[in-house]
DNA sequence: TGTACATCAGTGAACGCGCGTTCACTGATGTAC
DNA sequence: TGTACATCAGTGAACGCGCGTTCACTGATGTAC
C-alpha cells in the first residue's frame, strides 16, 4: 500500500544504505535486487518504484559512498594506521568503498564509472589538504601515491587466504609509508 | 569424437590461456564457460573432461597466471614505468593478473585464493630480489608497498572513465615512486 | 474541517532469459591379441 | 604388422535454477471540493 513521502524517502535511503553494506561485503554481481530489498526490510517488486534498474543502484550507490560525509582524517598517520589495520581489512562492509569496490568498476556501466571518478578526485583533493609540505603539485602526487599504496595494500592484503602473508602485506606497506614521511620531513 | 593425448594436452592449455585473456579483461563473472570454451575452438559440453567445474577453472587459471614464467624484471625503473604506462591500463588482458584480478578475489572459492597468495608470494620475493640496498627486511617492506602502489594505481586508473584523471594517476604515482627511489639512493 | 476520489508505494506471483552442468551419442584413438 | 574391441574427448541438445524485471492488485496517502 501507499506510504507516506517522508516514509519513502526514508525507505529509499535505507535501500541505498544496505546496497553499499552488501555491495562492499559480496561485490556487485553477488548481491541481488532481492537482496537488497530484503535487508531493507521490503519486497523486491518495489525496488522499481526507487530505481530504474539494478545498474542504476550501483551508480546511486558509488555516488553515496564515495561523495558523501567526509572520512575526517584529521591527523594523517593515525588515519593511515586504521586505513591499513587488520579490522579495516576484515571489515569491508563498514570499510573504505574505494578499496572494496574499485576492483570491480571496470566492468560496470559508464554512471557508476563517473561517479566512481568524482568521488576519487574528491578523496584525492581531502588527501593532499590534509598534507604539509612541498609544492601544490609536489603534495598532489604524493597523495595520488600514497593513496595507490593504501587502497593496493588493503586490496591485496584482502585477496588471499593466508593470513600471515595478509598482515605481513598492511605492516610492510605502513612501515614503507612511514619511513618514507620520515624522509621526507627530513630537511634537504 | 576421441583426440590425441598430445591434442589433449594442447587443448587444456589453450582453454586455460583464453580463460586468463578472458578474465582478466572482463573479470570472471562476465565470462561464461561457453565463451571460454568458444575462444578456445571447442564446444562448451566438453569443458568437463578437463575441469570439474568453473571455480577449477578459475582456480587453475590464477594459478598459472601468477606463478607463471618471470615477468622479466631486469631493470627496476623501466619495469615501473612500463607497468605504469597507459598501455598496460589499456590492455588488462594481455597485463598483470594482479591488477585485473586482485580486486576480483574475495569473493573466490578457496583454491583459487591460495593460488593468489602463492603467487603474490612469488612476485614480492621477485621484486625483493631486484632491490639494491637495505636490510632483507627492509628491502621487503619496501617491494611489498611499492608493489602495492604499482597495484593500486593500475586498479584505480582503471576504474574510471575520465581520461585525465585516469593518466594523472598513472603519472602521479610514477612521480611520488621515482622520487622516493631518489631520495632513498642518497647516502644516509 | 469533512468527504469522495485519484494516486501510487509496496506486494508477491509470474515471466523470460542466460548460465552452469548433465547426458546420450559419435567416432578417432589406444590397446589386447 | 594387422585386426577387433574398448575407451573416452568432444558434440550439441536439454535441464534446472536463479536472476532482473514486469504486472495486476491493494489500500493508505494526498488532493479537490
Amino acid at each position: 500500500m501507499r506510504v507516506s513521502r517522508e516514509q519513502m524517502v526514508e525507505n529509499r535511503a535505507r535501500i541505498l544504505q544496505e546496497a553499499s553494506r552488501l555491495f562492499r561485503e559480496h561485490g556487485f554481481a553477488a548481491v541481488t535486487v532481492a537482496d537488497v530489498m530484503k535487508a531493507a526490510g521490503q519486497t523486491h517488486g518495489g525496488f522499481y518504484s526507487h530505481f530504474a534498474s539494478k545498474d542504476d543502484l550501483i551508480a546511486a550507490t558509488v555516488t553515496q559512498a564515495l561523495t558523501g560525509e567526509g572520512t575526517g582524517m584529521a591527523d594523517l598517520d593515525t588515519w593511515t594506521d586504521a586505513y591499513l589495520s587488520p579490522l579495516h581489512r576484515d571489515h569491508p562492509e563498514q570499510g573504505c568503498p574505494t578499496a572494496s569496490l574499485a576492483g570491480l568498476m571496470r566492468q560496470q556501466a559508464p554512471a557508476a564509472r563517473e561517479a566512481m571518478a568524482k568521488g576519487l578526485e574528491t578523496q584525492i583533493a581531502r588527501f593532499t589538504a590534509a598534507l604539509a609540505d612541498g609544492s601544490e603539485g609536489d603534495r598532489r602526487n604524493e597523495a595520488i601515491g600514497r593513496w595507490a599504496a593504501m587502497v593496493g595494500a588493503v586490496v591485496l592484503s584482502r585477496s588471499v587466504d593466508d593470513p600471515a602473508l595478509s598482515d605481513e602485506l598492511l605492516t610492510a606497506t605502513r612501515a614503507w609509508l612511514a619511513r618514507d614521511s620520515a624522509a621526507a620531513r627530513m630537511p634537504a
